[in-house]
DNA sequence: TGTACATCAGTGAACGCGCGTTCACTGATGTAC
DNA sequence: TGTACATCAGTGAACGCGCGTTCACTGATGTAC
């Protein structure tokens, strides 16, 4: 059924990788048609043949970023597990990590962009609700038998303030400080362990 | 010791308050020069008799901003606890109410802003982190005798980040939902009474 | 109290620049025979 | 297997537009005598 890729969906898959990565680094107003062409190799005059916007680039990198960041979390939380875990901390020490104050590129889209979807085109703000949803998902997934599935989205909310800010704090003591004691109040209420 | 404002004063003013609502309703990127002073009822011509850059505007936006937003807290949270609320209910019911998914240009600078500032220059994440600063000594001053100080950066962290994902959600039974569970979550776990 | 002048806040045209978008073209890939 | 042609992905120059910023000017305010 899948042939393999064209050569022009290569391309367009590169595009939106980069793309998904320059939106969470520089939001949706960061970077532009030029710069995310250049940096995926290309020149900005292809851009057209590929999309039928600006705004349908963003579209498809948000839903690209939304792959990726739950892929990594899968990744990295089955690292924790094994080291012996319980999943909701391996989801807590994943996302609130010190690492994550520096670097949003490869993180969750929600925290690199959760005050500018709201001021977003409809078919934008569409995909950035898909990615809350998911992350909601991510964390029910995380919660231990005991604890209602109700609890997902407060403690969602939790995570993403948490990150922003202690990024908008900057990565230094005072950024390490509200990581710190949110990591430790999200798991004094609800890791059973 | 303080003469009369003088025309000038009046307008610097009219414009910073202008921009502290413009900043918070659009983002950073969201409005320009030539919008905020025709907004102010001005032509974008004087705007550099009054700051030396854009960005020295949005520096004095976000500090107005957050004075703006603390006399509003402050107001809202004296009529809620005049009808027998805690101090803590007062400020989270009033945080998140619902007219909130709908408005922000009136509402916390740092809900509004979070995720973008980082991106800001220097001055202007400056500028930031004292409003971050702000809003935590504002949930301090709310707790509760018996609730340590050191729960407000958390807490703080919960009222903005549920505020934020429940605006990317809509204004709608999705984003209501989202603000409801986390009014109860936060009540249930500091509110003593 | 009235006149002459200096100061000053705000105007509006203009600038350079970067953005999103368009398009005629080129050079490479693939197909027909 | 080789040649001739069609298709197609990507190039690069150009566009209109809006932005932040500059500046010569105007009209109002305030001061001196």
């Amino acid at each position: 059924m899948d042939s393999p890729p064209s050569r022009k969906q290569l391309t367009h898959d590169r595009i939106v990788t980069t793309a998904a990565r320059a939106i969470r680094r520089g939001g949706f107003h960061g970077v532009g048609v030029v710069d995310i062409m250049k940096e995926a190799g290309l020149t900005h005059g292809g851009f057209y043949a590929h999309f039928s916007s600006r705004n349908a680039l963003l579209v498809e990198a948000l839903a690209r970023a939304g792959q990726e960041g739950a892929a990594r979390a899968s990744k990295e939380i089955a690292v924790r597990r094994k080291q012996g875990a319980s999943a909701l901390r391996a989801l807590v020490e994943y996302y609130l990590a010190e690492r994550h104050l520096g670097t949003t590129e490869k993180m969750c889209a929600v925290a690199a962009l959760a005050s500018e979807m709201p001021r977003q085109s409809t078919e934008v703000r569409e995909a950035a609700v898909q990615r809350v949803r998911g992350l909601v998902t991510l964390v029910e997934q995380s919660l231990a038998a005991d604890v209602p599935a109700a609890n997902a989205p407060v403690i969602a909310s939790q995570l993403v303030g948490a990150l922003q800010l202690s990024r908008a704090l900057g990565n230094n003591a005072a950024g390490k400080a509200l990581l710190a004691a949110s990591r430790d109040a999200l798991l004094a209420q609800y890791d059973s362990a």
